[in-house]
DNA sequence: GACCAGGCACATC
DNA sequence: GATGTGCATGGT
């Protein structure tokens, strides 16, 4: 581990005991939480989970639920979540990939190794890199490190990276210093979330950050 | 009423 | 490769 890894064990360590472990992601079965991750594209999560609400009360909160719909109707249940007639679309082809590859079932496809699950998600038209890291580490509890906007300004405000960095520069380092921790990664990035949404956001000058002089 | 939110695909230079 | 645009709702 290299003088990055150890800040970013100390900004971990930091966030963990100041605002203690997030329990992430919110929802109650491996598929809401993919839904979930194609729903929160470039939206905020109480709109998602109006959306998520919507599903549940129509019965229709499941692989097969979702791929029966008529994607008009699909869209009209999601519309909260904005982006709806795009995000319906999003989720037929989801489940009609997931039917396909793994038979509609989570465990199958947790059965399939890392890369060639990642290479295959984004080739679904409407999941990219974050839709399916989330996929990925949240759902499926692979290893993998989930960038997101708020990763990218708290690293770089902290002199980890630069704002150029690609995202998967940004992945690639922390998963080089950290090591493969599908446990660490689901907590870290649920803090730097949690962080973002509830402190820079509020605090934009950081007084009393936690990360305060790191 | 502007501005933003846990992106992505596509066009254009 | 970098930059710009459409997609849409609901909260601040």
């Amino acid at each position: 581990m290299g003088p990055k890894g150890r800040i970013l064990v100390e900004m971990y360590e930091r966030l963990l005991h100041t605002l203690g472990p997030r329990h992430w992601w919110p929802g109650e079965s491996p598929f809401e939480v993919i839904v979930g991750a194609i729903l929160t594209q470039n939206t905020s999560w109480t709109n998602v989970e109006k959306a998520i609400d919507n599903l549940k009360k129509a019965g229709m909160l499941s692989p097969l639920g979702i791929r029966g719909l008529d994607k008009n109707e699909l869209a009209q249940i999601i519309k909260p979540s904005g982006f709806y007639r795009l995000k319906a679309s999003r989720l037929k082809r989801f489940v009609d990939f997931f039917y396909d590859g793994f038979d509609g079932d989570v465990m199958q496809m947790r059965s399939h190794d890392l890369h060639s699950l990642r290479e295959r998600l984004l080739k679904v038209d409407g999941i990219g890199p974050e839709t399916a890291d989330s996929i990925l580490l949240y759902a499926l509890e692979k290893p993998i490190f989930v960038v997101d906007a708020y990763t990218k300004r708290i690293f770089s405000r902290h002199n980890l990276i630069s704002a150029k960095w690609s995202d998967e520069e940004v992945q690639d380092m922390v998963m080089g210093e950290l090591g493969r921790d599908a446990g660490i990664y689901n907590e870290f990035h649920a803090l730097l979330v949690f962080l973002g949404k509830h402190w820079c956001r509020k605090n934009p000058r950081c007084d009393g950050c936690p990360l305060e002089g790191l």
